[in-house]
RNA sequence: GCAUCCGUAGUUCAAUGGAUAGAACAAGAGACUUCUAAUCUCUGGAUCUAGGUUCAAUUCCUAGCGGGUGUACCA
């Protein structure tokens, strides 16, 4: 559609010189040309160019202008007629031509925005011994959808996770775990076992103070890297990965690298120390921190005073480490919201260490519960697995009572797809900066703005074409004539400007709202034109139509991370 | 206190400063011997308040009101 779009200003900014002269119409036009847009009404064409801007600049009535452009209209292939409207100059596109540039040429369609620059993005920031809850369902689910959007778009998109397995709450962990050892060892199980061992271990411990005593001694051994303790960190760290890693199998999430915060609070230590010596950081107040009150970000705490470290340590080395692994062009952090100054400190700490490539922290709101905020302590949170096995199961359910002849694998099978493209769906739907109330009620309904209706729409079509048998998508003659046929060829056309708008604001719900259009429109041109019983040409015609739809629909599910499903 | 985000149908969300503010769910009424009814059609329903900028404001600015989050040793 930018194509057409740029074809029809071309000649717009053309007619205006030959009218007015190429003095006042240069002074006037913007150098990108005019913008056209889309109008609310299919009646009001397919284009439109609201003529009030250059009108005012050139001092002229807009509906003046308006009517003297569109008569002074020569002629486009792909444009049917041209008409003024008021203030509007309205353009109708030829449904056939429209089609047959559509068809030939999708993947070319998109522009290659990224160049192959690279960015690293940096998501799943998860802690070991610790439970994998609906928050970090949506921060994966968006991390995901960023990266693919960004590769959609030509970028070289480096997923990373970064595993934060050193911290007190290990110790915490392990401190329950002793008290009461784990029976189950079973390797489904233990990851989530160890997550409920973290919750009890919150509770018991409270105010106690010997209980804190203990957890402190514990954290000593293994910052030492010894003893019982160490031992016992080594093992459950390596459970909670495997459990991580499980869940990211079931995903379909994959990353380039893994880092762990004890690779890196060494370094970050020795880093630590040279920044202080070059007076990038401070003492004060016998703690190691950054002082950037003349920034307006305050200060940015790095030691404790009795010299342990906090999260920038790690976080400090990390960046270096990236930068250093990979000449990178660009380096985000997908982190919830709260982090939001904490990331503005950190990034002016690198900026006055020298490191100049764009850092951004992509903020999304956290996810709550109807019955309030989600919290580990008062044990309302819906850890990831139990979240799944219901929605399988209610998945599983819906597809058995539909196809009886389907074995157990297949409905098994497609229940599971399912289920990954709905919980996914449902945390990147709305704009990161939106709260998700999550309502399991309303997420197991399948019905309307859901991943279903998407998997459905493209089920579908799969069932025709496969019914259709021989069929070619690039037909010399195409012929549309249904007002249901436009919608979705123009529809169709707006893919690669939506994939770069998405990309670009780093907002995968505008992707996955068009998409959520295409599949409405798709279902009303359903309803209302036959396909396989409609006469050769037109029969043809229509084939092309859907199978591009599924073209788009697919491309636009797997850039978000969603797999469509052949059947259901 | 300061910073920051949010405020749109009963509910959850849309709307590059542009034409009559769109959807979904919920509510009510319809459509399956016909390409998958997890679908489609129809009916009601909304911009927090007050100013300002503009030919044009849900959008931008100012001030309120309401809510969330953050704000030196939590992770």
């Amino acid at each position: 559609m930018q194509e057409i779009k740029k074809l029809i200003s071309d000649q717009l900014v053309q007619i205006i010189k030959d009218k007015f002269g190429l003095e006042l119409a240069e002074n006037c036009l913007p150098a990108a040309g005019v913008e056209l847009s889309y109008p609310v009404f299919a009646s009001q064409g397919d284009l439109t160019w609201p003529v009030f801007g250059l009108a005012k600049k050139m001092a002229k009535s807009p509906v003046e202008l308006a009517t003297l452009v569109a008569g002074a209209w020569t002629s486009l292939p792909i444009v049917a007629e041209v008409k003024a409207d008021g203030p509007y100059v309205n353009f109708y596109l030829s449904s056939n031509r429209l089609a047959l540039d559509l068809f030939a040429d999708f993947d070319r369609s998109i522009e290659n925005i990224g160049q192959g620059k690279k960015i690293m993005i940096e998501f799943a920031n998860v802690n070991t011994h610790k439970e994998f809850h609906i928050g970090h369902l949506r921060n994966v689910a968006f991390g995901q959808a960023v990266s693919g959007m960004l590769s959609g778009i030509g970028y070289q998109a480096l997923p990373v996770s970064y595993v934060n397995d050193f911290g007190i709450h290990t110790a915490k962990t392990i401190w329950q775990l002793v008290k009461e050892p784990i029976t189950d060892k079973s390797s489904v199980n233990r990851g989530y076992i160890l997550g409920q061992a973290y919750v009890a271990a919150v509770a018991a411990i409270g105010d106690d103070e010997q209980a804190k005593k203990e957890v402190g001694s514990i954290m000593t051994e293994i910052e030492a890297r010894q003893g019982e303790s160490y031992q016992i960190w080594q093992e459950t760290r390596q459970w909670s990965i495997d459990y991580f890693q499980s869940i990211y199998e079931l995903l379909k999430i994959k990353f380039t690298n893994y880092y762990y915060e004890s690779d890196l609070i060494d370094r970050g230590r020795k880093l630590v120390e040279d920044l202080l010596a070059k007076g990038i950081l401070t003492e004060s107040q016998g703690a190691v921190i950054a002082d950037l009150a003349d920034e307006d970000l305050g200060v940015l705490v790095i030691l404790r005073q009795d010299g342990t470290a906090l999260y920038p340590v790690a976080d400090l080395a990390l960046a270096m480490e990236k930068f250093a692994s990979a000449n990178l062009d660009k380096s985000l952090y997908v982190v919830d919201k709260r982090q939001a100054l904490y990331f503005k400190q950190l990034f002016a700490v690198l900026k006055r260490m020298g490191y100049e490539a764009p850092m951004l922290h992509l903020a999304y709101d956290f996810v709550t519960l109807p019955s309030g905020m989600m919290s580990s302590r008062s044990g309302n949170t819906v850890l990831f697995s139990d979240l799944y096995q219901e929605c399988y199961k209610s998945l599983e359910l819906e597809t058995r009572a539909r196809h009886a002849d389907w074995s157990a694998e297949k409905i098994s099978q497609v229940a599971s797809q399912l289920s990954v493209a709905t919980l996914k769906f449902e945390m990147i739907k709305v704009s990161a900066d939106k709260i998700i109330t999550f309502d399991i009620k309303e997420a197991l309904r399948f019905e309307g703005y859901t991943a279903a209706y998407l998997q459905y729409s493209s089920a579908r079509i799969n069932s025709v074409l496969a019914k259709a048998g021989e069929w070619l998508i690039a037909t010399e003659e195409l012929t549309f004539t249904e007002s249901a046929e436009k919608s979705l060829l123009m529809g169709l056309a707006k893919y690669p400007e939506l994939l770069a708008e998405a990309a670009s604001k780093y907002e995968p719900a505008i992707l996955a709202q068009y998409l959520f259009e295409v599949a409405q429109l798709f279902n009303d041109f359903y309803q209302n034109c036959p396909i396989l019983s409609a006469e050769s040409k037109l029969k043809q015609s229509r084939l092309a139509l859907i199978g591009h739809t599924q073209r788009v629909l697919s491309a636009g599910l797997a850039v978000l991370g969603i797999e469509v499903v052949s059947e259901m």
